[in-house]
DNA sequence: GCAATATGCTACAAAAAATGTAGCGATGCA
DNA sequence: TGCATCGCTACATTTTTTGTAGCATATTGC
């Protein structure tokens, strides 16, 4: 487990009010994690394939490296992201998360038609 | 229809490329749209009951009505949230929408756990 | 071996977004 | 008519995100 850091947004950061939550529901704390630039994009990608820092860069509409590092140590702190020898991939937990995420994709298509 | 302004986010000003996404993939854009601080909480929120301005506000966190007011004219430009007679509801498609998400709730309880 | 290239990341300055606070006009109701 | 509440805007401050440069460590070609 990685360690915490000043690099990690505020609510991430030890000592902050419960992963971020003032009202302390599990959604809200979840949408403060997810719900940062990028975050969904990478466990996306990431379910696709195992990716190294470069090629999640580039399937991330080339977010700059200071955001996705800080992501990804966010996501490794929080378990559902790994590091592993070729680069990064989900946890099991990460796998679970992205299953829960994946019916977005069909809706979003037929979202786009509709703008 | 809100008209668009100033006050939106860079990338959903008119002119921007379709909806935010370099890549194109309705995914990403959709991720850029709902990946915003506070636009899950909203919907989340909105799905639970129509609300006005305020309790929208202390049902996310105490959210600033600045940002509170500019995700929601976002939310409204994409024809997801509306606005009522007392106060903001989904659309059919912001309802939608929530069914997707709706399954993130369960699991976040038991994530919050582990932590 | 060893330069050339690629990869993973950090530093730092600049731009953009979120926050907090004050306050204004409209509506409600006493 | 006076006072409270609501929805929202203005604006200054703080946090985040971005962009770019660059450095250390593999990896590749020769």
């Amino acid at each position: 487990m990685p360690e915490f850091d000043e690099t990690f947004s505020a609510q991430f950061r030890p000592g902050s009010p419960v992963k971020g939550s003032k009202t302390g529901e599990p959604i809200m704390a979840l949408f403060d994690l997810i719900g940062r630039r990028w975050s969904m994009g990478i466990l996306w990608n990431l379910a696709k394939q195992d990716r190294t820092f470069r090629d999640l860069q580039a399937s991330c509409d080339s977010a700059s490296p200071t955001v996705l590092n800080t992501r990804l140590k966010e996501l490794r702190a929080v378990g559902l992201v790994e590091k592993t020898a070729n680069g990064y991939s989900l946890t099991t937990n990460g796998r679970e998360l992205f299953e829960k995420l994946e019916p977005l994709g069909e809706w979003a298509k037929s979202w786009t038609k509709t703008l």
